[in-house]
DNA sequence: GTGTTTATTTCGGGG
DNA sequence: CCCCGAAGTAAACAC
């Protein structure tokens, strides 16, 4: 399965059905012009490139931060994406989103390769000083395939407006969903079973404050034309704090117990049932 | 440089101070037992793992998905971290926070190994297919040293304390700092030139509608008792929907120029600047 | 642990 | 483009 490359490398072949394509090539501790070659190649073909080094970075935009030398994995991806992982922590230490241009400076004599990220709106920079790099590796990954994801608030919507009198109360109907208002968007304006108005807040896990805050402000609108006009926050649950907040306000709090993530356990389903 | 490793595998020093030490291994094409040795074995003894592979996901927990297989770049930390990254976009598609137990199955006979991860509270899980794994690698790395950030919220909260006739209007006097209400905490609590009471609420970035109700919430309490209080909403900038809802409300909004990120052009700023 | 808020939030949808 | 709101938000911090 080789598959003849620059010399100096080491080339992995993958069992592709159209035959044997290179897809990663890893580069041992690479000089300065080595880095920036296959950063700048990789990325402007569409490559992934990792990079394992000690360096140093400043970051400067919409905050400003400063991270002494030490050893972090570095991602670059084709669509300006920049991430800086330490060994510990979910989110990377230092990052760029998508857009921003990178390129790499090979350093003068015994100076540190640059890599350098920039964007504009918000105007921000990167620089990733790679004092010394211990190998940086090309990916050129294909990935066309889209994420199916279920259990969203898009999903709660659906089933709240399919059954609206299961999951709100007997005789609700729904009027409008995701109505516009001078105060922002409500989720659904609704009329209960003796015809006053219901305006419905839905959060797909626990409801916060900040969600009844939510509420109250889409209520306003409707109080002055209506005292009686009813609202309601639909959730899986919430705080007590939330619920006397409700309850000072004259809003309900209705439980939507179908959604709850932990009493739902985990469910453990195997692959063949997505097939 | 070299260091005597296991065969089959390519290693590669660091010039560390304390002499030539394998801070990175790479196994190309790796069979599934040597994948599972290498993520196992490098997870517990500390090491950064990276894959490189063709691998289909199974996500369950708070939300839940599938993802068909495709090319991606898997990230395992030992602290339990774990994501996957796709060929775009700055987060991961599917990933496990920091605290899950990671392991890996051999599979057998053709099966894929299977890496997995698992974590409580929520109950969720993440299951990676590597159907063809391209190359793993063991980073050994050594990163002690913190972060140093500014231009937080903290440090216009500092400003602002600091110089509060200059951020908010002439005679204001900050009475408290992060005041704890029934409603939340207050950023601060002051008096005008006049001895009226002000609720300061105050956004980094330009403010939006929920902060908008986040002071409100605040101001409720005190008009209780006091009619007069009065609200400001501290932030760079606002959209005129936040104006508009501010005004109704009798509340104000308080434009905070210095730390506009816009007008603040990037600084540019040398690594010099922080020695 | 739970509750609340922030974030270099990122992301997507709609006007 | 901006505005707005969701997110498997994660992380920090108070209680």
């Amino acid at each position: 399965m080789a598959v003849p490359v620059a010399p100096g490398t080491v080339a992995f072949c993958a069992r592709h059905g159209y035959g044997a394509v290179v897809t990663v090539e890893r580069f041992p501790s690479p000089d300065a012009a080595t880095v920036a070659r296959v950063v700048g190649d990789g990325l402007r073909e569409g490559a992934v490139v990792s990079i394992e080094a000690n360096c140093e970075i400043e970051y400067d935009g919409r905050s400003g931060g400063y991270l002494a030398p030490g050893d972090r994995l570095v991602v670059c991806k084709p669509d300006g994406t920049l991430l800086v992982h330490r060994p510990s922590g979910h989110k990377p230490v230092n990052w760029m989103p998508g857009g921003a241009t990178i390129k790499v400076e090979p350093g003068e004599d015994d100076d540190a390769p640059l890599l350098y990220a920039r964007r504009s709106n918000p105007n921000e920079f990167l620089r990733v000083y790679l004092g010394d790099v211990y190998s940086v590796s090309r990916f050129d990954a294909t990935d066309a395939v889209e994420y199916q994801e279920h259990g969203t608030e898009a999903e709660m919507h659906e089933y709240i407006e399919a059954n609206p009198e299961d999951a709100l109360e007997d005789g609700i109907r729904i009027l409008e969903h995701e109505r516009e208002t001078q105060y922002g968007y409500l989720d659904f304006f609704a009329q209960d079973a003796e015809g006053t108005p219901v305006v419905v807040e839905v959060k797909r896990r626990q409801a916060t404050l900040n969600n009844f805050d939510q509420l109250k402000r889409y209520m306003e609108l409707y109080r002055e034309s209506n005292p009686d006009v009813r609202g309601m926050l639909v959730a899986p649950s919430t705080s007590d704090r939330v619920k006397r907040a409700l309850r000072d306000e004259g809003l309900e709090f209705v439980r939507l117990a179908e959604f709850d993530v932990e009493t739902r356990e985990a469910s453990e389903t195997t692959l063949t049932d997505f097939s």
